[in-house]
DNA sequence: CCGAGATGATTGAAGTGTCAACTTTCCTCG
DNA sequence: CGAGGAAAGTTGACACTTCAATCATCTCGG
Protein backbone atom coordinates (compact mmCIF):
# COMPACT_ATOMS: atom_id res chain seq x y z
CA UNK A 1 0.00 0.00 0.00
CA UNK A 2 2.77 2.20 0.41
CA UNK A 3 4.15 3.52 -2.43
CA UNK A 4 7.88 2.48 -3.52
CA UNK A 5 8.79 5.88 -4.48
CA UNK A 6 6.61 8.05 -2.61
CA UNK A 7 5.25 11.06 -5.25
CA UNK A 8 6.34 14.11 -3.39
CA UNK A 9 4.25 17.68 -3.43
CA UNK A 10 6.00 20.33 -5.08
CA UNK A 11 6.14 23.56 -4.17
CA UNK A 12 2.94 24.73 -5.55
CA UNK A 13 0.97 21.48 -3.95
CA UNK A 14 2.86 22.21 -1.34
CA UNK A 15 1.33 25.67 -0.81
CA UNK A 16 -1.99 24.92 -1.75
CA UNK A 17 -2.43 22.39 0.66
CA UNK A 18 -1.15 23.96 3.35
CA UNK A 19 -3.63 26.79 2.17
CA UNK A 20 -6.36 24.75 2.05
CA UNK A 21 -5.89 23.20 5.31
CA UNK A 22 -5.30 26.33 6.91
CA UNK A 23 -7.99 28.00 5.45
CA UNK A 24 -10.16 25.30 6.57
CA UNK A 25 -9.17 25.28 10.04
CA UNK A 26 -9.24 29.05 10.37
CA UNK A 27 -12.97 29.10 8.77
CA UNK A 28 -14.42 26.46 10.85
CA UNK A 29 -13.38 27.60 14.03
CA UNK A 30 -14.36 30.72 13.42
CA UNK A 31 -18.28 29.52 12.33
CA UNK A 32 -17.81 27.19 15.69
CA UNK A 33 -17.11 29.73 17.68
CA UNK A 34 -19.69 32.36 16.76
CA UNK A 35 -22.60 29.43 17.18
CA UNK A 36 -21.00 28.75 20.39
CA UNK A 37 -21.11 31.97 21.46
CA UNK A 38 -24.69 32.39 19.81
CA UNK A 39 -26.42 29.63 20.18
CA UNK A 40 -24.53 27.58 23.26
CA UNK A 41 -23.99 24.67 20.75
CA UNK A 42 -21.06 22.96 18.35
CA UNK A 43 -21.31 23.07 14.60
CA UNK A 44 -21.94 19.05 14.86
CA UNK A 45 -25.13 19.22 17.32
CA UNK A 46 -26.40 22.32 15.06
CA UNK A 47 -26.41 20.17 12.25
CA UNK A 48 -28.10 17.47 14.26
CA UNK A 49 -31.10 19.85 15.03
CA UNK A 50 -31.63 20.81 11.29
CA UNK A 51 -31.39 17.79 9.73
CA UNK A 52 -34.56 16.75 11.96
CA UNK A 53 -36.14 19.97 11.59
CA UNK A 54 -36.68 18.97 7.82
CA UNK A 55 -37.64 15.70 8.06
CA UNK A 56 -41.48 14.64 8.86
CA UNK A 57 -42.91 14.89 12.01
CA UNK A 58 -39.29 15.80 12.93
CA UNK A 59 -38.42 12.52 13.94
CA UNK A 60 -35.59 10.55 12.20
CA UNK A 61 -34.32 6.67 13.27
CA UNK A 62 -30.72 6.98 14.63
CA UNK A 63 -29.08 5.25 12.18
CA UNK A 64 -30.77 7.30 9.20
CA UNK A 65 -29.69 10.41 11.02
CA UNK A 66 -26.07 8.93 11.54
CA UNK A 67 -25.70 7.87 7.98
CA UNK A 68 -27.54 11.30 6.48
CA UNK A 69 -24.51 13.62 8.60
CA UNK A 70 -21.45 10.94 8.46
CA UNK A 71 -21.67 9.84 12.16
CA UNK A 72 -20.84 7.12 13.63
CA UNK A 73 -23.72 5.56 15.81
CA UNK A 74 -21.84 5.78 18.86
CA UNK A 75 -21.38 9.53 18.00
CA UNK A 76 -24.73 9.99 17.51
CA UNK A 77 -25.77 8.42 20.69
CA UNK A 78 -23.44 10.17 22.45
CA UNK A 79 -24.61 13.54 20.54
CA UNK A 80 -28.25 12.83 21.46
CA UNK A 81 -27.83 12.20 25.14
CA UNK A 82 -26.49 15.56 25.87
CA UNK A 83 -29.85 17.16 23.38
CA UNK A 84 -31.87 15.22 24.94
CA UNK A 85 -30.66 16.47 28.63
CA UNK A 86 -30.62 20.34 27.26
CA UNK A 87 -34.09 19.55 26.27
CA UNK A 88 -33.84 19.63 22.59
CA UNK A 89 -34.20 16.54 21.67
CA UNK A 90 -36.29 13.22 22.72
CA UNK A 91 -35.61 9.36 21.84
CA UNK A 92 -39.02 7.27 21.23
CA UNK A 93 -39.07 4.12 20.86
CA UNK A 94 -39.68 2.91 17.32
CA UNK A 95 -42.93 1.19 16.42
CA UNK A 96 -41.95 -1.16 13.53
CA UNK A 97 -38.56 -2.20 15.08
CA UNK A 98 -38.15 -2.79 18.61
CA UNK A 99 -34.29 -2.62 18.12
CA UNK A 100 -34.96 1.26 16.96
CA UNK A 101 -34.94 4.79 18.76
CA UNK A 102 -36.43 7.60 17.14
CA UNK A 103 -34.90 11.39 17.75
CA UNK A 104 -37.58 13.59 17.65
CA UNK A 105 -36.84 17.70 17.65
CA UNK A 106 -38.68 18.53 20.98
CA UNK A 107 -40.82 22.49 20.54
CA UNK A 108 -37.96 23.67 22.25
CA UNK A 109 -35.49 22.36 20.34
CA UNK A 110 -37.02 23.57 17.27
CA UNK A 111 -37.42 27.44 19.08
CA UNK A 112 -33.70 27.38 19.81
CA UNK A 113 -33.01 26.20 15.84
CA UNK A 114 -34.84 29.42 15.31
CA UNK A 115 -33.28 31.20 17.32
CA UNK A 116 -29.54 30.28 16.53
CA UNK A 117 -30.47 30.17 12.57
CA UNK A 118 -30.25 33.76 11.36
CA UNK A 119 -26.78 34.62 13.21
CA UNK A 120 -25.38 31.57 11.97
CA UNK A 121 -26.27 32.18 8.47
CA UNK A 122 -24.73 35.45 8.86
CA UNK A 123 -21.86 34.10 9.99
CA UNK A 124 -21.10 32.20 7.06
CA UNK A 125 -22.01 34.29 4.83
CA UNK A 126 -19.63 36.90 6.64
CA UNK A 127 -16.87 34.33 6.53
CA UNK A 128 -17.37 32.65 2.96
CA UNK A 129 -19.46 33.91 0.64
CA UNK A 130 -18.89 37.75 1.29
CA UNK A 131 -15.21 37.04 0.42
CA UNK A 132 -15.69 35.03 -2.58
CA UNK A 133 -16.81 36.21 -6.33
CA UNK A 134 -19.72 34.49 -7.67
CA UNK A 135 -17.13 32.66 -9.89
CA UNK A 136 -15.10 31.89 -7.19
CA UNK A 137 -18.37 30.50 -5.03
CA UNK A 138 -18.76 28.25 -8.16
CA UNK A 139 -15.71 26.87 -8.72
CA UNK A 140 -15.59 25.99 -4.57
CA UNK A 141 -18.66 24.13 -5.24
CA UNK A 142 -17.54 22.28 -7.93
CA UNK A 143 -14.30 21.49 -6.10
CA UNK A 144 -16.17 20.26 -3.30
CA UNK A 145 -19.08 18.11 -5.30
CA UNK A 146 -15.71 16.14 -7.38
CA UNK A 147 -13.67 15.58 -3.45
CA UNK A 148 -17.19 14.10 -1.72
CA UNK A 149 -17.73 12.10 -5.00
CA UNK A 150 -13.84 10.60 -4.86
CA UNK A 151 -14.87 9.89 -1.11
CA UNK A 152 -18.25 8.56 -1.07
CA UNK A 153 -16.60 5.47 -3.60
CA UNK A 154 -13.61 5.44 -1.68
CA UNK A 155 -15.51 5.02 1.55
CA UNK A 156 -17.70 2.61 -0.40
CA UNK A 157 -20.74 4.46 0.93
CA UNK A 158 -23.46 5.05 -1.59
CA UNK A 159 -24.83 8.88 -2.02
CA UNK A 160 -28.18 7.50 -1.43
CA UNK A 161 -27.55 6.98 2.29
CA UNK A 162 -27.01 10.79 2.38
CA UNK A 163 -30.46 12.02 2.48
CA UNK A 164 -31.76 13.92 1.40
CA UNK A 165 -29.08 15.82 -0.98
CA UNK A 166 -28.22 12.96 -2.46
CA UNK A 167 -29.08 13.59 -5.87
CA UNK A 168 -26.51 16.33 -5.96
CA UNK A 169 -23.36 14.08 -5.06
CA UNK A 170 -24.30 10.87 -7.59
CA UNK A 171 -21.27 9.59 -9.09
CA UNK A 172 -22.14 9.56 -12.87
CA UNK B 1 -24.44 42.49 16.10
CA UNK B 2 -27.20 39.92 14.95
CA UNK B 3 -28.35 41.54 11.32
CA UNK B 4 -31.82 43.38 11.66
CA UNK B 5 -32.92 40.99 8.60
CA UNK B 6 -30.84 38.20 8.33
CA UNK B 7 -29.63 37.81 4.38
CA UNK B 8 -30.55 33.62 3.86
CA UNK B 9 -28.40 31.85 1.73
CA UNK B 10 -30.68 31.30 -1.30
CA UNK B 11 -30.59 27.52 -3.21
CA UNK B 12 -27.12 27.12 -4.64
CA UNK B 13 -25.37 29.04 -1.89
CA UNK B 14 -26.70 26.23 0.32
CA UNK B 15 -25.62 23.44 -1.87
CA UNK B 16 -22.61 25.28 -1.57
CA UNK B 17 -21.71 25.93 1.75
CA UNK B 18 -23.23 21.46 2.84
CA UNK B 19 -21.10 20.66 -0.27
CA UNK B 20 -18.01 22.33 1.02
CA UNK B 21 -18.89 21.32 4.66
CA UNK B 22 -19.50 17.95 3.51
CA UNK B 23 -16.33 17.38 1.65
CA UNK B 24 -14.27 19.43 3.87
CA UNK B 25 -15.24 16.72 6.68
CA UNK B 26 -14.78 13.68 4.31
CA UNK B 27 -11.46 14.70 3.11
CA UNK B 28 -10.01 15.10 6.62
CA UNK B 29 -11.30 12.10 8.39
CA UNK B 30 -10.28 10.11 5.54
CA UNK B 31 -6.79 11.82 5.90
CA UNK B 32 -7.16 11.44 9.39
CA UNK B 33 -8.16 8.37 9.62
CA UNK B 34 -4.44 7.23 7.46
CA UNK B 35 -2.24 9.17 9.25
CA UNK B 36 -3.69 7.07 12.70
CA UNK B 37 -2.97 4.11 10.91
CA UNK B 38 0.11 4.46 9.66
CA UNK B 39 1.91 6.88 11.90
CA UNK B 40 -0.49 6.23 15.19
CA UNK B 41 -0.65 10.22 15.46
CA UNK B 42 -3.27 12.62 14.45
CA UNK B 43 -2.66 15.24 12.28
CA UNK B 44 -2.23 18.16 14.57
CA UNK B 45 0.52 16.07 16.09
CA UNK B 46 1.75 15.63 12.86
CA UNK B 47 1.83 19.20 12.11
CA UNK B 48 3.46 20.14 15.32
CA UNK B 49 6.49 17.37 14.60
CA UNK B 50 6.48 19.10 10.95
CA UNK B 51 7.24 22.44 12.24
CA UNK B 52 9.74 21.56 14.38
CA UNK B 53 11.70 19.71 11.92
CA UNK B 54 12.03 22.90 9.49
CA UNK B 55 12.71 25.12 12.22
CA UNK B 56 16.85 25.66 13.38
CA UNK B 57 18.14 23.25 15.56
CA UNK B 58 14.42 21.28 15.06
CA UNK B 59 13.16 23.71 18.17
CA UNK B 60 10.95 26.25 18.82
CA UNK B 61 9.46 28.60 21.69
CA UNK B 62 5.81 26.88 23.22
CA UNK B 63 4.12 30.45 21.95
CA UNK B 64 5.78 30.48 18.89
CA UNK B 65 5.15 27.10 17.62
CA UNK B 66 1.38 27.70 19.00
CA UNK B 67 0.83 30.45 16.72
CA UNK B 68 2.22 29.03 13.63
CA UNK B 69 -0.23 26.19 14.05
CA UNK B 70 -3.09 28.61 15.37
CA UNK B 71 -2.97 25.92 18.36
CA UNK B 72 -4.32 27.83 21.75
CA UNK B 73 -1.28 27.17 24.42
CA UNK B 74 -3.04 25.11 26.57
CA UNK B 75 -4.03 22.85 23.46
CA UNK B 76 -0.17 22.85 22.62
CA UNK B 77 0.76 22.54 26.19
CA UNK B 78 -1.47 19.21 25.97
CA UNK B 79 -0.09 17.71 23.15
CA UNK B 80 3.55 18.57 24.11
CA UNK B 81 3.17 16.37 27.32
CA UNK B 82 1.59 13.74 24.93
CA UNK B 83 4.80 14.37 22.59
CA UNK B 84 7.38 13.96 25.05
CA UNK B 85 5.77 10.78 26.70
CA UNK B 86 6.18 9.31 23.25
CA UNK B 87 9.86 10.15 23.42
CA UNK B 88 8.87 12.21 19.90
CA UNK B 89 9.67 15.73 21.50
CA UNK B 90 11.57 17.09 24.77
CA UNK B 91 10.91 20.15 26.28
CA UNK B 92 13.86 22.06 27.26
CA UNK B 93 14.06 25.62 29.40
CA UNK B 94 15.00 29.11 27.63
CA UNK B 95 17.97 30.88 28.40
CA UNK B 96 16.72 34.11 27.49
CA UNK B 97 13.65 33.90 28.99
CA UNK B 98 12.82 32.20 32.55
CA UNK B 99 8.98 31.67 31.72
CA UNK B 100 10.24 30.41 28.76
CA UNK B 101 9.94 26.42 27.37
CA UNK B 102 11.39 25.29 24.21
CA UNK B 103 10.11 21.99 22.35
CA UNK B 104 12.96 20.18 20.65
CA UNK B 105 12.32 17.51 18.36
CA UNK B 106 14.26 14.30 19.30
CA UNK B 107 15.85 12.07 16.72
CA UNK B 108 13.52 9.66 17.77
CA UNK B 109 10.88 12.05 16.71
CA UNK B 110 12.41 12.93 13.53
CA UNK B 111 12.70 9.35 12.47
CA UNK B 112 9.01 8.85 13.07
CA UNK B 113 8.10 11.75 11.01
CA UNK B 114 10.16 10.34 8.25
CA UNK B 115 8.63 7.41 8.14
CA UNK B 116 5.40 8.67 8.19
CA UNK B 117 5.23 11.42 6.00
CA UNK B 118 5.39 9.22 2.45
CA UNK B 119 2.43 7.75 2.74
CA UNK B 120 0.69 10.67 4.40
CA UNK B 121 1.85 12.60 1.14
CA UNK B 122 0.30 9.64 -0.71
CA UNK B 123 -2.77 9.95 0.94
CA UNK B 124 -3.34 13.67 0.61
CA UNK B 125 -1.83 13.62 -2.86
CA UNK B 126 -4.76 10.34 -3.51
CA UNK B 127 -7.69 11.93 -2.35
CA UNK B 128 -6.84 15.64 -2.97
CA UNK B 129 -4.60 16.45 -6.31
CA UNK B 130 -5.39 13.25 -7.69
CA UNK B 131 -9.11 14.39 -7.85
CA UNK B 132 -8.73 17.51 -9.27
CA UNK B 133 -7.56 19.30 -12.74
CA UNK B 134 -4.44 21.71 -12.94
CA UNK B 135 -7.09 24.15 -12.91
CA UNK B 136 -9.16 22.99 -10.04
CA UNK B 137 -6.40 23.20 -7.93
CA UNK B 138 -4.62 26.58 -8.39
CA UNK B 139 -8.51 27.80 -7.86
CA UNK B 140 -8.69 26.02 -4.50
CA UNK B 141 -5.52 27.97 -3.43
CA UNK B 142 -7.35 31.13 -4.90
CA UNK B 143 -10.43 30.30 -2.72
CA UNK B 144 -8.34 29.18 0.34
CA UNK B 145 -6.03 32.31 0.27
CA UNK B 146 -8.42 34.69 0.02
CA UNK B 147 -10.28 33.23 2.75
CA UNK B 148 -7.09 33.19 5.09
CA UNK B 149 -6.61 36.60 4.59
CA UNK B 150 -10.05 37.65 5.78
CA UNK B 151 -9.88 35.40 9.06
CA UNK B 152 -6.20 36.86 9.54
CA UNK B 153 -8.07 40.13 9.49
CA UNK B 154 -10.72 39.35 11.49
CA UNK B 155 -9.04 37.63 14.23
CA UNK B 156 -6.61 40.52 14.03
CA UNK B 157 -3.92 37.94 13.63
CA UNK B 158 -0.73 39.35 11.60
CA UNK B 159 0.70 36.80 9.30
CA UNK B 160 3.91 37.78 10.12
CA UNK B 161 2.79 35.77 13.15
CA UNK B 162 2.09 32.62 11.17
CA UNK B 163 6.00 31.88 10.32
CA UNK B 164 7.81 30.60 7.76
CA UNK B 165 5.05 30.97 4.94
CA UNK B 166 3.78 34.59 5.91
CA UNK B 167 4.36 35.98 2.93
CA UNK B 168 2.14 33.89 0.84
CA UNK B 169 -0.74 35.63 3.49
CA UNK B 170 -0.44 39.06 3.22
CA UNK B 171 -3.23 41.34 3.34
CA UNK B 172 -1.86 43.50 0.31
C1' DC C 1 13.47 51.00 41.37
C1' DC C 2 8.95 49.23 42.02
C1' DG C 3 4.45 47.95 41.31
C1' DA C 4 0.80 47.07 37.75
C1' DG C 5 -0.31 44.90 34.01
C1' DA C 6 1.17 41.95 30.10
C1' DT C 7 3.14 37.62 28.62
C1' DG C 8 4.62 32.52 28.85
C1' DA C 9 3.25 28.37 30.24
C1' DT C 10 0.86 24.79 32.87
C1' DT C 11 -3.07 22.55 35.17
C1' DG C 12 -7.57 20.31 35.99
C1' DA C 13 -12.22 19.84 34.83
C1' DA C 14 -15.64 19.38 31.56
C1' DG C 15 -17.14 18.71 26.63
C1' DT C 16 -16.77 16.01 22.53
C1' DG C 17 -15.16 12.07 19.68
C1' DT C 18 -13.26 7.25 18.89
C1' DC C 19 -12.93 2.50 19.63
C1' DA C 20 -14.16 -1.94 21.11
C1' DA C 21 -17.35 -4.65 23.60
C1' DC C 22 -21.94 -5.76 24.49
C1' DT C 23 -27.20 -6.45 24.29
C1' DT C 24 -31.21 -6.87 21.86
C1' DT C 25 -33.81 -7.77 17.92
C1' DC C 26 -34.24 -8.93 13.18
C1' DC C 27 -33.47 -11.65 9.01
C1' DT C 28 -32.21 -15.61 6.27
C1' DC C 29 -31.72 -20.09 5.00
C1' DG C 30 -31.23 -24.92 5.70
C1' DC D 1 -38.66 -23.55 13.04
C1' DG D 2 -34.31 -22.32 14.84
C1' DA D 3 -29.51 -21.36 14.45
C1' DG D 4 -26.26 -17.99 13.00
C1' DG D 5 -25.12 -13.87 11.47
C1' DA D 6 -26.29 -8.97 10.53
C1' DA D 7 -28.14 -4.66 12.11
C1' DA D 8 -29.62 -1.06 15.80
C1' DG D 9 -28.30 0.99 19.55
C1' DT D 10 -25.84 1.84 23.97
C1' DT D 11 -22.00 1.88 27.04
C1' DG D 12 -17.44 2.79 29.21
C1' DA D 13 -12.77 3.80 28.66
C1' DC D 14 -9.65 6.56 26.67
C1' DA D 15 -7.91 10.51 23.60
C1' DC D 16 -8.09 15.25 22.29
C1' DT D 17 -9.74 20.12 22.90
C1' DT D 18 -11.52 24.01 25.42
C1' DC D 19 -12.07 26.95 29.15
C1' DA D 20 -11.04 29.22 33.26
C1' DA D 21 -7.84 29.56 36.88
C1' DT D 22 -3.18 29.82 38.40
C1' DC D 23 1.74 30.81 38.83
C1' DA D 24 5.99 32.83 37.42
C1' DT D 25 8.44 36.13 35.01
C1' DC D 26 9.02 40.13 32.29
C1' DT D 27 8.25 45.13 30.91
C1' DC D 28 7.41 49.68 31.45
C1' DG D 29 5.79 54.11 33.21
C1' DG D 30 6.13 56.96 37.14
Amino acid sequence: MPPNSPRWLDADERRTWIGFLYAQILLFEQIEQDLQRDAGMPLAYYQILVTLSEHLGRAMRMSDLARSLFFSRSRLSHAVDRLERNGWVRRDSCPEDRRGAVAVLTDEGFAVLEAAAPQHVESVRTHLFDQLSPDQARELRVVSEVLIRHLLDSLKISASDVLPEAEYWQSR
